[in-house]
DNA sequence: TCAATTAAAATTGTATTAAAAAAAATACAT
DNA sequence: ATGTATTTTTTTTAATACAATTTTAATTGA
């Protein structure tokens, strides 16, 4: 449609930094604890400190990074603590937006969230882990839009990448895939059928499950920094 | 208790900026699509561009300005739709708030709590719009700061101030003062008595008034705007 | 050897300068 | 008078320079 006029896809260098930062920080490629700081980052990215000290400032709005006054930023601590405050908001806002879904999606999407939960299914008989993650995402994506809610739709994205590193763990797990996909298939039919309570029982079930599975997960890292000690 | 150790009290000038432009939008002081541009804000404040441009980029994620590409910052529009979804999103949060206070409220938060809905009330006698809204900011940060949920408390405060200058047009009209007083004793009631379904129908009450009143006076505003054509 | 003090190195905080882009104003042609 | 080019001005963006502060290391004296 848009092959003559080039819509100039301009980002500015402190937005480039900004998302390059913050998918390390969710990643877990910059570790907690870890200080920002501004010439290496400066170096490192090839500009200057601008547009670093930029980035930084969003990254500290956002939770993800904390600001020492003189000192600089350093990578948020991810505790237990932090984590269950997260899904504890997290539960609340997906209920929500699964209640407003069974309102509000239109015909078409419902369509979508049919085909996605397929997607998923077959992701799952891949394997492929980065996909599967995908497929999720995609899924939870056209629940989350059908609501037309675009802070709900901006603070569920939010805290959905506060967990990031966690959930792509979670969906290692061959075992748990068939009640994925199943779960997944609940979430439609409720949906369809306008039965708010249905849907968002399998959403409480849902986070509860990745809960527990983050939880099964810290542990693990937990018994590991014991026994390297 | 700290009077000899003076802790430093030390702002950087960006968060001072960044908290001065943030009450004049607020207060609406800065009116909805008003440019922020650097040197003028710069002048006015008595800094240099940095701390003013830092400023801006906190001010860009939390949704209180919107940036245009090489063209600067304006103070975000508000939008009737963009109240509505706000609203939504902060009924459901609060919700969980005094779902969470029932069942995690200590004793000595549960006598403040009694304090201040007393201290509200004397506000009201007052009839000093001020003082009433402190009051009942007061009132609400002790339910929220209950949950002991630092992820739901930043995110209640945000949403909350994204609306300051609706509230306190709301909060003027006295013949409302009466059912606010018995709203918040309802509030205190089950809370202590642990009544989550009856804390949760109080606050989606108390919400469902807000958004009401909120919407007559933007009804007000655009007829003001009608008539000055 | 240890603590205290001082010097230096590193880092942040703030200001200024330079470059790129957009907007506005002006000039020119139709 | 209207529409199009061109120039000027304004503004943002990015880089750099300088000042203030903190951290680290080294040195000195007990």
């Amino acid at each position: 449609m848009n092959s003559i006029m080039n819509d100039d896809e301009y980002l500015p260098l402190r937005d480039v930094v900004f998302n390059t930062l913050r998918q390390e920080i969710l990643t877990g490629k910059m570790k907690p604890g870890e200080r920002l700081m501004e010439i290496h980052l400066a170096n490192k990215l090839g500009v200057s400190r601008t547009p670093i000290r930029e980035a930084i400032r969003k990254l500290e709005l956002e939770g993800l990074v904390i600001m020492i006054p003189r000192r600089g930023a350093e990578v948020a601590q991810i505790t237990w603590k932090s984590l269950k405050d997260v899904l504890e908001v997290r539960r609340a806002l997906d209920v929500l937006a699964i209640e407003l879904a069974c309102e509000r999606m239109s015909r078409d999407d419902a369509e979508m969230l049919s085909g996605a939960c397929e997607s998923f299914e077959a992701a799952t008989r891949t394997k492929d882990t980065r996909k599967i993650a995908e497929a999720d995402v995609g899924l939870h994506d056209i629940i989350v839009a059908s609501t037309g809610n675009s802070r709900l739709i901006q603070l569920v994205n939010n805290l959905a990448e506060q967990m990031y590193r966690y959930r792509f763990e979670y969906l290692k797990d061959e075992s748990k895939h068939d009640m994925l996909v199943q779960e997944h298939k609940d979430m439609y039919k409720s949906i369809v059928n306008k039965n708010k309570e249905a849907a968002a029982a399998v959403v409480r079930k849902h986070i509860d499950n990745q809960e527990a599975a983050i939880i099964r997960q810290l542990q693990l890292e937990r018994e590991e920094r014991k026994s390297r000690r």
